[in-house]
DNA sequence: CTTTTACGTTACGACTCGTAACGTAACAGA
DNA sequence: TCTGTTACGTTACGAGTCGTAACGTAAAAG
């Protein structure tokens, strides 16, 4: 999300669209070998074929173009909706894992931290990092509730709070959550939020054999 | 944590311990007024009526004198045992929370950024900030284990990461927990985990009656 | 009385930041 | 074609913080 106050009034010299892309993957490329801490905006330009100006030209500083960079990493698809609820929590888990596990678990914390004091940054933040996976797995949690499939009093949010510290937690201090350990925590979850815990456990396990029967070595 | 290369041998002008403690005590002044971004060394050394290099023949940097302030606000006491498994998780809970919240939630972030790229300093951190609430929970939930109050196939481990990130994580994007979501976090989890659920919550609210029978107005 | 270390003071070089100044390049409108 | 506006790269500035070194003085041990 870069100022656009320039080009929107058709005068003047327009911005070079190529420095933009420039700047965005250089940020990638230097995040990925030096982390967020140790990026600096001079080395950015270096890379990027430009100068330190420019990039003040359209972000007002560090945080915001390392946002505008994660973003475009942590574009994800839809949660899918097959009716079983283990199977749609476990896959629109993963996606997110996969997306996650792509940047460097310093460069989110650090991005907060800097984010964090400026009211409209941190917003950003936490719509960009925060809130894709938040809402996926809602989504999906809220058509379990529809079908009956947890229990009337369940938390939707509590749920959505410890499935999501619990990545968050993971990436920071102890690694980034394998798919396993993602799924052994949802069923762990799911054991005290489902309304019949087995029955979810059967219909998952039954739509798998299926998988595999059809899929499988004949 | 301080060097003690100085002090070791007897000879030469020995460590004004008045210093340490100004240090120390000015360190945690400041980062409650500034967090632990703002901290500079320069403002610590003024307000402890000291210099510079005095905590540079102390601590090697800002990290470890950091760590070694907000360790004396860490210190909780051992968690409590009166055989009602979903009491005592509760208080063992509390009482970290309680020690949480004595500290901005960025210092801890911040902190472990600079910790984590040094294996020693990341590790002292783990001890001194993560490690204690771990063990006081853990505790408690082997005993529940003892007790024969879980499942046998319930994931000790599972279950103190997805209690503990929750803290971590409400810590640093959602204001910290208070004793009654955390209470609830608890019941969540227990409900899944616990070999009879209901069994445990009954005995916690005997437990709860009894105490405001004889505590309560007459 | 010598040795050793801590103390406060001062100051240094290094790094990064955010911004300003300049001449040049590219576009819109008269 | 000419004028106004904005982007571009280059260069350089002041400010802030860092970690350390140099000094003379103070306080302990032997």
């Amino acid at each position: 999300m870069s100022k656009e106050r320039g080009s929107a009034t058709g005068a003047g010299r327009p911005r070079d669209p190529e420095i933009d892309r420039a700047l965005l993957s250089a940020t990638l490329e230097l995040l990925d070998e030096l982390g967020y801490t140790k990026l600096t905006l001079e080395e950015v330009a270096r890379r990027a074929g430009t100068s330190r100006p420019a990039i003040y030209r359209r972000w007002p500083g560090r945080a915001p173009l390392v946002l505008d960079a994660i973003a475009t990493r942590l574009d994800v698809p839809s949660p899918p909706d097959t009716g079983c609820t283990l199977c749609d929590l476990d896959e629109s888990f993963n996606v997110f894992l996969a997306a996650y596990r792509t940047i460097r678990p310093e460069v989110l914390n650090a991005l907060y931290l800097e984010c964090e004091p400026d009211a409209e940054l941190k917003a950003r933040y936490l719509e960009t990092v925060v809130e894709p996976s938040r809402r996926a797995v809602g989504r999906t949690l809220d058509r379990a509730i529809a079908r009956g499939d947890l229990r009337t009093d369940a938390d939707r949010d509590q749920l959505l709070d410890l499935i999501g510290a619990l990545v968050h937690h993971r990436a920071l201090f102890g690694g980034h959550l394998t798919d396993a350990e993602a799924q052994s925590a949802i069923e762990t979850l799911l054991r005290g939020a489902a309304q019949d815990y087995q029955a979810l456990l059967d219909h998952s396990l039954a739509l798998e054999q299926e998988h595999q029967a059809r899929h499988g070595a004949p």
